[in-house]
DNA sequence: CTTATATTTCGATAATAATGGAAATATGGA
DNA sequence: TCCATATTTCCATTATTATCGAAATATAAG
């Protein structure tokens, strides 16, 4: 993944409507949801709730098949799955930086074991 | 964590510049690493740098510490772990689609086990 | 106290993105 | 064919974000 992409799926999710259609898509699974639905569930306006669709889906995080009249969207979970790693790729310096996600960011080096200084969050 | 202050976040990450920092300091660890460092390696104006910093540490994906005349910005690890867990909250119906993270999402229920549809990628 | 270095703030400008009404396109059913 | 439904495209408007020179602030060193 270049950074260009990866600062483009990042960008797409960065919105609240289009947040909110990606984890909507995220529960739905593999069937999906059809524009339709999306947009009632959301209240969003149809060239509105197109729009971001289309971002979306022009980036890759998400693709539609159309079906009778209607369009379902599914999420690309692979896209998510490499875009997690490249976030954090050579990341943390070997240490377990992720209690939730486990080790993620793995993928190539793990270089530059340094003992690190403190780092408390000030105010 | 608030669906806002997720798209806050993926906003935040969602650019070019400030990817590229964020990137920089996932690799820098806790240590962190300055702002001049920064500027330096990534080829930023002054003033351009500053606003992206501001920016990344306001939404709380990194924080900076001051020491002597420079000031060490470190990303807070544990922001990204939650927003992870909380882009795949409920994901995927319980499958496994997440080969490189593994088990991400499983903060909550993890209902509805239906019967996916097929989904394949169309043009 | 003066100078040098590190970083931020200010302010103006330029660029990009979001919104939604109205019209267009596509699909299926009567 | 004609109508209804689903979704997108077009277009104009509004809102937000990025950029960076110049000035300001902060810290340390001579």
């Amino acid at each position: 993944m270049e950074l260009l992409n990866a600062a483009e799926y990042l960008a797409a999710l960065g919105h609240e409507s289009r947040l909110s259609i990606f984890r909507l898509l995220v529960q739905a699974g593999e069937e999906g949801l059809s524009a339709g639905v999306i947009g009632e569930q959301l209240g969003l306006a149809p060239a509105t709730l197109s729009f971001h669709l289309s971002h979306l889906a022009r980036t890759g995080l998400i693709f539609g098949r159309q079906q009778s009249r209607f369009i379902f969207y599914s999420v690309d979970y692979a896209v998510i799955d490499t875009l997690f790693a490249f976030l954090l790729e050579d990341c943390c310096q070997g240490k377990a930086c992720l209690p939730k996600t486990g080790a993620v960011g793995g993928a190539k080096s793990r270089r530059r074991m340094v003992r690190a200084g403190a780092a408390g969050r000030p105010a």
